[in-house]
Formats: C-alpha cells, sequence, structure tokens
DNA sequence: CTTAGGG
DNA sequence: CCCTAAG
C-alpha cells in the first residue's frame, strides 16, 4: 500500500481517527511470537523485539512503502503477529486493522508535522483539521488519480531501486520526450543525468508549471525520474518531498529555494534561520551542478583537487573571493592547527601493531587508507561454528534449538539476548514483558502516562530512510494509546545476513565486550530533515542543543548519532551531488539505499559552507573518505 | 557530560 | 554505531 493511498483514504475519510477520539478504540493487543515446526509459540527473543519495536518510533514519510505484501511475507515465516483474545483470526484482523492503523499514523504524521519544533507543547492527538483546507473536489479526483498512477508509473521497487531502474527511466524519459510535447522553457529536451535543480529554484507556481518542468521538479526533489504526467499527482509529491509532509496541499503551493511555501504562508517549512542563502546557493549550485570542479576558475593545478577536499571546501567558504591562493601547505597548517589534535587511541595503537606483523606493506603513516584494510582483517576473523551450504550460499551459521528442534540458524541473527523461551502462557495473558528500555519507553509513552511524550511517541512512526528494500519486510503500526502494544516485523532479516552484524558479532565475542549493541534505526528522512535545520538554527557541534530542542521526541538519537549523522550527510553532500556520480547512489548503485533527496543534501552543502564561515576562517570542515575522489574532477569541458 | 574524530 | 580522547 502507497502512502498516498492510504492518506486519500483518510482525506476522503477524513474521520479515521474517531475512533481513537472517543476512545472506543477496541483495544486488541498484538503479541510477537515465533512459530515452531510443530506449531508451538514461543515468545521472541529481544532482537525480534527490538526489530519490531524499530517500527514503533518510525514513521512512513516516504513516498513509496510495500506494505501489504509484506504483511502476507510475514506469515509465511516464523513469526506472527496474535491477536491477543483469538489468534486464531489473527490474519485476517491485521489486514483490517492494518489498514486503519495506517490511516492512524498517517495522522500522527501529521502530529509531528504540526508540532513545534521545541516540542514542548502539548498537541492535541487528533488533527482531523488538517485536511480540511482541502477541497471535497480535489478529494476525489486524487483517489483516482493516485490509483492510476500507482500502475502507470514504474513499480514501486523502483523508488527503493533506484538504480537498477536507471535504464529504464532513460528509456521513459526517451519515449517521454517524444511523446510530450509540451515546451518546459526551462527543461531542455535532453534529459541530462543530473537533475536540474534551477527548476525548484526562486519562486515557482508549481501549479504554473507545465508536466514535464513538474516531472522534473520531481526529480530535483527525490532524485530519480516520473514518468507520472498527472499534475496534481506531480505536484503533491513535490511538495511532499520538499515538506516532507504528507499533508500538502493540492494547489497553491509555490516553490521558493527547494522549500515551499503556501500561498496563504499558513505554513512555512523551517528555513535556515534568518541566513541569506541565496547567493550562495546560486555559487555553490551552479559550480557543482554545471562547472563542475574541475572549472573552478582560481584552481588550475589538478594536484589541487586531489590534494585534499577541504581545501576546496575551505575555498568555498570564503565566498567568490577566493583571492586566497595560498600553497596547499599552508592550507593545511591552517586547517590543522583548527583541528584538534589528538594522539592516536589505544585501538589504534593495537591495530597498527598488529596490521605490521600482518602485513608488512600496511601504510602506516596513512591510518586513513587502512579502513578497508581493517574491515578485511576483521571479516577473516569471523569463525562460524558451522557453514551450511543453502541455495549455493553459504551462510555461517550456527546450532540452535527450538523447543526440542536443532536448527541452524545464522549466526549473526541468532544473538539470543532475551529472555527463554519459557513461560510463554504468561506472556500473552501478563502484561506485555518489556525488556527493552525503548520499548518501554514507548509503551509507557502510549499508555498516556506522560501526556507530553504520548503523542510523539505515536507520531514517531516513519519508514526509514535507508531500507533494504529487496527483503523488508512488513510495517504497519498498530500503535495505540490504550496499553496497545506494537508489533511489527521485518522477518526476512532473520533470514538474512548482514555482514556487518557478522563483524560486528564476532568483534563482540573477540573482545568480549558484554555491552550490547544499540539497536540500529534507520535514518528516516524527516529525522534528517530536523537534523539539518537544527544545524541551521544552532550550528554544526551544537549537538547536544539540537538534540535537546529538535530531537525532544526522538529519545535514542544521542548527540553523538547527530554528530555522526551530520558527518555522513557531509560526505553525501560532496559525493552525491558531484557530477561525476551522475547522482547515482556511489556505493556500487546500491539499490537497497534510498538517496537522500537532493533538495535536502543542498541544504547541508549550504549549511556546509555557511557555518564555518560565519565562525572563524580556519574552521573549515574536513571531508574525509571520498572527498578526493569526489575531487578528481575529469575534464574542465563543463556541461551545458 | 559534551564534542571531535577515527574505527 | 562504537570507542576514545580531550575539554
Amino acid at each position: 500500500m502507497e502512502v498516498e493511498t492510504l492518506q486519500d483514504a483518510e482525506e476522503t475519510k477524513n474521520g479515521g481517527n474517531d475512533f481513537e477520539e472517543n476512545g472506543s478504540l477496541d483495544p486488541v493487543v498484538y503479541q510477537l511470537v515465533r512459530v515452531e515446526g510443530d506449531g508451538t509459540l514461543v515468545p521472541p527473543t529481544e532482537d525480534e523485539v527490538l526489530q519490531i519495536e524499530q517500527f514503533l518510533d518510525d514513521k512512513v514519510d516516504l513516498p513509496s512503502i510495500d506494505d501489504v505484501g509484506n504483511v502476507e511475507d510475514f506469515f509465511t515465516n516464523d513469526c506472527m503477529l496474535l491477536k491477543e483474545p483469538d489468534f486464531e483470526e489473527g490474519y485476517s484482523e491485521l489486514e483490517t486493522n492494518g489498514e486503519i492503523h495506517t490511516q492512524q499514523f498517517d495522522a500522527d504524521l501529521e502530529v509531528d508535522r504540526l508540532k513545534p519544533s521545541d516540542d514542548s507543547l502539548d498537541i492535541p492527538s487528533k488533527c482531523t483539521v488538517v485536511h480540511d483546507h482541502k477541497p471535497d473536489t480535489e478529494q476525489g479526483d486524487n483517489n483516482i488519480v493516485h490509483q492510476d498512477n500507482a500502475s502507470t508509473e514504474t513499480p514501486k521497487s523502483t523508488v527503493l531501486n533506484d538504480s537498477c531502474s536507471a535504464e529504464k527511466e532513460k528509456t521513459d524519459a526517451c519515449s517521454r520526450s517524444v511523446n510530450n510535447s509540451s515546451t518546459g522553457p526551462s527543461v531542455s529536451g535532453v534529459t541530462s543525468s543530473v537533475p536540474d535543480f534551477s527548476i525548484l529554484r526562486g519562486e515557482v507556481c508549481l501549479d504554473n508549471l507545465t508536466i514535464r518542468e513538474l516531472q522534473e521538479a520531481f526529480r530535483a526533489t527525490f532524485g530519480r525520474e516520473t514518468t507520472v504526467k498527472d499534475k496534481l499527482w506531480l505536484k503533491r509529491r513535490i511538495t511532499m518531498g520538499l515538506t516532507n509532509s504528507c499533508d500538502v496541499q493540492s494547489s497553491g503551493c509555490v516553490v521558493k529555494d527547494y522549500k515551499i511555501v503556501c500561498k496563504d504562508a499558513k505554513y512555512e517549512l523551517p528555513t535556515i534561520g534568518g541566513i541569506p542563502k541565496a547567493e550562495v546557493e546560486a555559487t555553490s549550485l551552479v559550480r557543482y551542478q554545471v562547472l563542475g570542479p574541475g572549472n573552478e576558475r582560481d584552481t588550475p593545478s589538478c594536484s589541487y583537487y586531489r590534494s585534499e577536499d577541504q581545501q576546496r571546501s575551505s575555498n568555498r567558504l570564503k565566498g567568490v573571493s577566493t583571492d586566497n591562493d595560498e600553497s596547499e601547505g599552508t592550507l593545511q597548517d591552517e586547517q590543522g592547527a583548527a583541528k584538534r589534535l589528538r594522539k592516536p587511541t589505544k585501538r589504534y595503537i593495537e591495530e597498527l601493531s598488529d596490521t605490521e606483523t600482518l602485513d608488512s606493506t600496511g601504510k602506516l603513516s596513512s591510518p586513513g587508507k587502512r579502513v578497508a584494510h581493517g574491515e578485511v582483517l576483521l571479516r577473516q576473523r569471523v569463525t562460524p561454528l558451522q557453514e551450511v551450504d543453502s541455495l549455493s550460499i553459504t551462510y555461517p551459521t550456527r546450532k540452535d534449538t527450538f523447543g526440542g528442534f536443532s536448527v541452524h540458524v545464522p549466526y549473526a541473527s541468532r544473538m539470543r539476548r532475551g529472555r527463554p523461551r519459557r513461560n510463554f502462557i504468561s506472556f500473552l495473558d501478563d502484561d506485555p514483558p518489556v525488556e527493552c528500555p525503548e520499548v518501554q519507553m514507548a509503551v509507557e509513552t502510549m499508555l498516556g502516562k506522560d501526556g507530553e511524550h504520548v503523542n510523539h511517541a505515536s507520531s514517531a512512526v516513519e519508514v526509514p530512510l535507508s531500507k533494504n528494500a529487496e527483503k523488508k519486510g512488513g510495517h504497519i503500526e498498530t500503535a495505540e494509546k490504550k496499553g496497545g502494544h506494537i508489533e511489527t516485523a521485518d522477518n526476512k532479516e532473520i533470514h538474512s545476513i548482514e555482514p556487518e552484524d557478522i563483524c560486528r558479532t564476532d568483534a563482540k565475542t573477540k573482545t568480549k565486550r558484554g555491552l550490547k549493541r544499540k539497536h540500529h534505526r534507520a535514518w528516516t528522512l524527516s529525522e534528517v530533515l530536523k537534523l539539518v535545520d537544527g544545524v541551521a538554527q544552532f550550528g554544526p557541534g551544537k549537538w547536544s542543543e539540537i538534540r535537546r530542542l529538535s530531537f525532544a521526541s526522538y529519545s535514542y538519537r544521542t548527540s553523538v548519532d547527530l554528530k555522526d549523522k551530520w558527518r555522513n550527510l557531509l560526505r553525501a553532500s560532496q559525493t552525491q551531488l558531484s557530477p561525476e556520480n551522475d547522482g547515482v547512489c556511489p556505493r556500487k548503485s546500491n539499490p537497497s539505499i534510498i538517496p537522500i533527496p537532493p533538495a535536502i543534501l543542498l541544504r547541508v552543502k549550504e549549511l556546509a559552507e555557511l557555518q564555518p564561515q560565519a565562525g572563524n576562517l580556519a574552521a573549515a570542515i574536513k571531508f574525509s573518505g571520498q572527498s578526493s575522489k569526489a575531487a578528481q574532477g575529469r575534464g574542465s569541458s563543463g556541461f551545458p
């Protein structure tokens, strides 16, 4: 089920939350259990709970999700959701409830959107008002249109699988340029591989755009093409993408510098706090999209780029007036001084000596280059107890016993950190034995004990920004306040092995760190947006502030997380927007990763350039990793 | 405890 | 994400 469909369902009904309002909600409680081969039921491990719990706080804001099929998938595996009263009806119940709940969490989205960033206010739990401004005529229209588009547009998988559909989309683009005779003034017939971000620059009323321009805007927004020719749909999608909200007006929205400004100025996206960004945009955009790195004027030598990307950034920081043609050494010294000096960590030292013995060719002088090497070493340490050859894929497995059965399970996914599978009946009957503190928290907040947090918790339903498209399980939320306890699951993950996990698992056992690794939570679009806005407000480095004010509702994001994510965003904005990559996912065009919308990356880039400029010059941002790669621009044969 | 950086 | 160093 796609988001817009759900949303429309809610729009037409507009009363999807009624049952929630009057509190007559049927307190159906789902419990997660594992079904064994003999039909016995076994309580979940903590891991499984965690997997499910993840969807508690994740909220859907991505344009496309696969739900229905996954729900079915979910039941084909060894986990299922049981309706507490009589789990025999679990299946049908889930389906109906699934719809209800999706509607509901759609409403929760609204809560989230309406929520002031400081999170200090109590938000009314219903937001039916939100949809009132939508003309009724449009609602019906939308319903039809959306269904239509769902089938005409490239399959949903393309949303999640950008690279694989690249070819197809290109052909689509070709045929489109033939079929579509509409003349877009600024959009050339040639579908360049680089999205035309300029379509969103300045003040553009989406209503005035042609279909093709809308498509281009869509592309600039989502980083992928679309063949949808429906204006309404396109406008809504673009607006949704730019506002990161499902609640958008179908018309009357004006794009102003990548952000949606509604005509009635009723709401406006959080802006980069008062910072004049127009000119920066102009320069940075042009440079990256059109000129490319190799075309910066005052940088004639190629070695300049190859040497340090931070130099480029520092130059950009200084604006157009890069009269600062200092030598590399000078710049590096400058930045080296700005950087906090730090002596190697113990672990690092250990690794150094370790690799020294293992591999004399290890470059001790350049620790940064040793990353790949280190990973290899880690992998080599994996010593699976057993290996089971299944379908030509060899998974490291270990033996485990489920209720008397001895089976092989993937090594990584069977870190049983949960309770033993005893006392199953009481598990169903008693209060949900919440072991994970996060789940505990979520449940508590949903129970309404903490009035301030109730809405936050229920509004924190979002689809991860990047998830494994091919093997994602269902995720339908059942967030209820009345003791409802949410279970969704990503079943397939149970059967798949993330190499990373193997490494981690092994590393943990090796190092005997009993500490539980924090449950991985993919960053969602809205989280990223919040982060970006936070940085815009408080500046980079004020992570605790950002966390307190912008991430009050996301208890699981620490300031370190924010910092890390920002670092990644910087890298992404560096890599993903560079002309060489043609906007394609850098990492082997990994299909499982939904690229961060270019619009957001642009903001990141702007901030990265703006902030240090405001502060001191030497505080240039250091880009690492791909920076040298990204900097190795090819020819200066610019773009049209 | 917070931030910065390397892993 | 984790870990550690430095404030």
